[in-house]
Order: structure tokens, then sequence, then C-alpha cells
RNA sequence: GCCAACGUGGCUCAGUUGGUAGAGCAACGCACUCGUAAUGCGUAGGUCAGCGGUUCGAGUCCGCUCGUUGGCUCCA
């Protein structure tokens, strides 16, 4: 019979060949090396037998599969391991992730990463006896009875439709309803480690048992496993909350309340200096710039539906507006967001359709009960600011305005050297409007990342209730992926808010309204640039761009005037006048990242010259002043 | 909210099988007046997260609460 190769050419093989097989008849090197094959594009094991006129594709160690279908097999050895450990285990599911692989367990004991030891013991041991991975077809009936004793494997038979053929996987003792594909033997796995340990709900759903799932990474060379070890490493050294701590950008005061950040004097300049420069660009592109209110009367939020949907999340309470005879007890809302203000805004005058679009921005500080165990330093808070904007158009303007704020978003994150991409996200179940707007609204955003040349992926069913979105994903230094922009189409706000304009035609129309925030929320956006620049912030955004060291006390005076030169041109500088040596001076900007260190000795008062160290290229030698002085300003915004 | 781990001076961490807290950095004082990543000496600083229990005795063991961390779920 005959097959086809992925290069398109015709490869006879005999009846009941196995990729195997297909591997030997295409080289013999080729055979021992294989790991597996993709049949038609699906993922097979070696010993599965190929159908004519299939299309086969060979995987080795240098496909880019190989590595996932490597860390699979190592989550299989994992769940073998914990099974001989913890007799009676249950297991769930054990997929290859991005970083490596896990396996979810229902044990009879809790298990810490104390018993990572033993389990990697035992791994070891599995993986030296190379035993091969046996892949079988069989029927619900066998299925059935070989999992009896495994309830979520039972359950997980039950969910698999009817007519699809279920395959098993042996490995030793141990048997798994897996669809593959795996090592040929698990003497293949490379270097392996376990990572940690978590909770997970079974099949996702937090209604479900939670389960323990314990993570784990491999590689095929022991060096790549180190080389990961170390980036993470490098990506702790980066994290956020450490820099945020030892910089002074940001605390945290459990008596404040959980999840609320307070931002030191260095963290509000790099937040107002932040603020400003996108504040300057807004105003260029035709937004206006408004301030609402932090809480509103509950009214808002009845008319808004947050009081009905998100009430949860919101912070209430209620005072007496009456007195203490007659009382008139009266609720309020401290706001989650910044729609309900922009809409009233808008409401305050009747509009044209000439009036449009129009476009309100506001820096607004929102507050969200978010659960107690997402909280995370900035990156997930409940207080934060919101670098807001509503844009209020007619149905034509939609994908004029939304390319407008994607190359917004474009300048923005180009700016910080960030590469990103876009999520459209498309009607879920539950949702308001008509097919027609929803169509209509997801084609509009599809059509501004086209015109923008923007490629993105789409998020079936993931869009808000109230209508279609595009999220943009930025990549940092440690391509760490985010999410910041949005762009949101609302098809709720102005039906319940009522809002009109004017037409052409002088008849009374419903506006569009879009949602969009650039950096998301600005301090997640400053905890994600910490990371990013591993805190050494560029030399415009940096809170202190320059100290200027003394050497000596005599020299304080000259210092001191220098640094008021440099303020005088908007820089943001420090004079370190303390009685220490010079080069513990030296360390301690260096330790605070500081752009630039002024030494100032009796060379340089002498003749009028500095000294610039660099924080990255170390010493730059003497330097003119009014060098120095025109680079501080053409930093400044 | 759920699972697990953790919680010792401002920070980073020691603290043996339960016997009544220790270092470095930072702070403060004094000396040094210095040439590109950390000068010396001294002083002060802790109800060992909080509450309760076991014990003659608890930082060490147990329970609860709070907080932190890693995940899961969530982010309208």
């Amino acid at each position: 019979m005959d097959i086809k190769l992925p290069d398109g050419s015709v490869k006879e093989v005999a009846e009941g060949a196995t990729v195997h097989d297909v591997a030997a008849s295409i080289g013999a090197g080729l055979a021992k090396a294989a790991l597996g094959g993709k049949i038609d594009g699906a993922f097979a094991d070696l010993t599965d037998i190929v159908p004519a006129g299939a299309e086969v594709e060979i995987i080795t160690e240098k496909s880019p599969d190989a590595l996932g279908i490597m860390r699979h097999s190592a989550a299989h050895v994992m769940a073998e391991a914990v099974q001989e450990l913890f007799p009676g285990a249950q297991i769930g599911f054990g997929p290859q992730t991005e970083d490596g692989f896990f396996y979810d367990f229902s044990l009879p004991r809790p298990l810490s990463t104390e018993d990572f030891p033993a389990i990697e013991a035992k791994m070891a041991e599995i993986i030296a006896r190379d035993e091969p991975f046996v892949c079988e077809a069989v029927t619900r009936a066998e299925a059935k009875d070989l999992f009896k004793d495994q309830r979520l494997k039972s359950e997980h038979i039950d969910d698999i439709p009817e007519d699809e053929q279920l395959t098993i996987r042996r490995h030793g003792s141990f048997v798994d309803l897996c669809s593959g594909p795996h090592m040929p033997s698990a003497g293949k796995i490379g270097a392996f480690k376990l990572m940690k340990t978590a909770g997970a709900y079974w099949k996702g759903s937090s209604d479900n048992e939670m389960l323990t799932r314990i993570y784990g990474t491999a590689f095929f060379k022991k060096k790549d496993l180190e080389g990961y070890l170390t980036r993470l490493e490098e990506a702790e050294k980066r994290d956020h909350r450490k820099l945020g701590r030892e910089l002074g950008i940001y605390m945290m005061d459990p008596m404040a309340g959980v999840g609320l950040p307070m931002y030191l004097p260095k963290g509000a300049r790099v937040i107002r200096t932040l603020q400003e420069w996108l504040r300057r660009d807004l105003y260029e592109r035709g937004y206006e710039e408004v301030i609402t209110p932090h809480i509103y009367n509950a009214d808002v939020w009845k008319t808004s539906g947050h009081y009905g949907f998100y009430k949860d999340n919101m912070y209430f309470f209620e005072i007496n507006e009456g007195t203490e005879e007659d009382p008139r007890p009266s609720e309020y809302g401290v706001k989650p967001m910044n729609c309900p203000g922009h809409v009233m805004l808008y409401k305050n005058e009747l509009h044209s359709y000439r009036d449009l679009p129009l476009r309100y921005f506001e820096f607004g500080t929102v507050y969200r009960h978010e659960m107690s165990g997402v909280v995370h330093g900035l990156l997930r808070a409940r207080g934060f600011t919101q670098d807001d904007a509503h844009v209020f158009c007619t149905k034509e303007q939609v994908i004029d305005e939304v390319e407008a704020i994607l190359d917004l978003v474009d300048h923005i994150m180009t700016t910080f050297g960030f590469e990103y991409e876009a999520e459209i996200s498309t009607r879920p179940d539950k949702s308001i409007g008509t097919d027609e707007m929803w169509e209509y609204a997801t084609d509009a955003l599809k059509e501004a990342c086209e015109k923008h040349h923007l490629a993105y992926d789409i998020n079936e069913g993931d869009g808000a209730f109230y209508g279609p979105k595009i999220d943009i994903k930025v990549k940092d230094a440690l391509r760490r992926t985010w999410q910041c922009s949005t762009v949101q189409v609302d098809f709720n706000m102005p039906e319940r808010f009522n809002l009109t304009y004017r037409t052409e035609d002088n008849t009374e129309a419903r506006p569009w309204m879009l949602h969009r925030a650039i950096f998301g929320s600005i301090e997640r956006f400053l905890g994600i640039l910490i990371e990013h620049y591993a805190g050494a912030l560029p030399l415009w955004l940096a809170p202190v761009q320059a100290v200027v060291i003394p050497i000596a006390d005599r020299h304080k005076e000259a210092a001191a005037e220098f640094a008021g030169e440099l303020r005088g041109v908007g820089g943001r500088v420090e004079v370190y006048d303390q009685n220490e040596p010079m080069k513990v001076k030296i360390a301690k900007a260096q330790a605070q990242k500081i752009p630039y260190m002024v030494v100032m000795g009796d060379k340089e008062v002498e003749e009028r010259s500095i000294s610039v160290r660099d924080r990255a290229e170390g010493d730059l030698g003497s330097w003119e002043r009014q060098r120095f002085i025109d680079l501080i300003r053409d930093a400044a915004l």
C-alpha cells in the first residue's frame, strides 16, 4: 500500500506497517531515533498501524514536538512512581505544559516537596529499567474493567464520545487511558526534576474535588535543564515584589488591607511620569481627559447592572443622610470601573452625529474585591488605576476607532520593547445583544486588526457578556506573556443608560461604545516594566535619573550646585552627601539601578568638569558639565 | 473561595531530640575625608504573626485566626 510523506512524495510500505516500520523504510538511523509519528496530523506511537493513503511524519528528538512527547512520557513515569509509593492513589490527567508536565492525583495523604526525593528516585529507577510504552486499543467494557479501581479515570471514560476509539498505554505496572503519543521506551526520558505541588480542581471546575497536582519538567539534555533552572532564578531576581521593596517603589501593610499597595515617593514618581507621558500622547490623538468620582450612589450601579451581577466584588457602604431621629440610610458603592461616570458625562448634553467620535479618558482608580487567593503584588491588586477611555461613535466609525487604538497600542508597546500578540474573543453563551450586532462588532475588530496588519487568534466564546473584545498580550524580556491592553465593544451601557445622538437625518440613534485601556492597570504595568527591565528603568522613566557623589566633604557644595542645575532642566537627581567612602556610594547607587552617577572631586571642582559613570557601562571618564545637562534635559518629557 | 507550604529585629537568615533568642546588612553615634560595586569601632533594636492548648517549662509540639508564597478557580 502507499502512504504519503510530508515532502509530498509517495512511499510504498507493507500492509499493516507501523509508524516504526515507516521510519525504518525511510532510513535505519531514523528508525532508531524515531519517537513516534503524526498520521494525518494526529500524534501516534511507534507501534500504531498506518492506514493506506495516510500522510505520515516521523517524529525524532529533533522535531519540534519531541520535547512535549518526552515530557508527557515523564508524566506517565511520575504517575507510575506515585502509584507505587502511594498505594490507592487515584490518577487524573497528566499532560505536558509549556515548561514541563504535571499529573493530578487524589492521594491518601497530603503531599509535600519533602516527598519529592523519594518520587524522583523511583522515577529514576523506572527510567533505568527502560521498559517500552505499549499502546493498545480497548473496548469500553475492557476500559471500564481495567480502571474499575480508578474512579477519576472511570468518570472520564463516560465523558468520551461513544464513537471514539479508546486507547490505553501500558508501562511496567502502570496503565493509563491515554491517546499518546509517548517515547518508545522510558530510557529516552532525559534530565527531569519535580518542581512544585499545587491544588487543582478535577476537570478544571471549582465545583469538583480538589486534586493534588505535581509539576515537573524534563529536558533531553542535563545542560538544558540547568539552563532552565538558571532562568527561573533570573526571573526570581526580577520579581517586582522584591525589586519594588529594594528600590523603594511600593509597600504593603496588612493593617491597610490585602491587595492595597502603597506607593513610596519613587513609585509615585514613576507612575506620574508614565501618566504624563501617556496623557500628552492622548491629547494629540483627540482624547479629552475627564475626572469622575470614586464612589457613586447605589442607584448608579443598579442602572449599570453591576449591583446585580458584580455586587460581591464591590465595596459597598451605607451612610445616614438624615438625622439620628429621622434616619435616611443611603447606600454607596466604590467604583470597580469608570464606565458609568463617562456614560453620565456623555448624557450631560444632547449629542449630534457631528460630535462623534467622542473620546473620554481618565486615570481612574478603581477598587475590586478580588478573591483572596488571587492577589499578587502589583500584578493583581484590589485597588489600581486604569488608563481608561471610552469612545462613543457611530456604527460606521467603529473600525477606524479600533484601528486608531491599535496604533496607540503599537506606539506604547514598542517604546518599551515589548512584542505583542492579539486575541479576539467572540460571543459567549450568556450574552446580550442581537446576532447582527455581535457579527458586525466582531467583524469590525477583525477588520481593524487586518487593516493594521496585526495577526490575531480567535478565542471562541470568551468575550464579555456585553460585547466582543481584542486582548493584547505582551512578551517581556524573559519571553513571558502578560495581558495588558484591551479593546471592548459594549452593547450594554448605551442601552442601560439610554444613550442617544441625533443623526444626519434628524432621527435618534444609539451610539456605539468602546472601552479601551492600553496599560490596563498602570500599577500592574509598572510591575511588568520592573520585571522586564530587571528594575533598571530607562532614563526618562527612572525615579532617580542621576546621583551626584561628592568625594569628600569639601566637594559637597559643588555637588549640590550641580544637582540644582540638573533639577533646573527637569532632572530627578539626588546628592549622596553622607559621610561614606565613594566606593560605598557607588555601590549603593548601582544597587538602586540609578542610570547615572556623577562623581565630584578635587579635579572636577577645579576643572568645572564632571566624572560620569553609567550603571551598565561603568566609568565613562570626564565630561563637560553642559553635555550631561543636555542629556538630562533631553530625557525630560 | 479551594489545596499545600511558610511566618524569628526594617531586610536576609541561624536557632541541635521542647530548657527561656543570635549573625550580617540597614538604623543611630564616633572616627576616617576617601577616585568608580560596600572603612573601622561602638550603640540601640525582638510578647519569635496573633490567640488558645499540651507540658514543670514552647520560637520549637497541637488547634484556631490572620498574613505571605506557589498553584487551581475567577478577572463581569
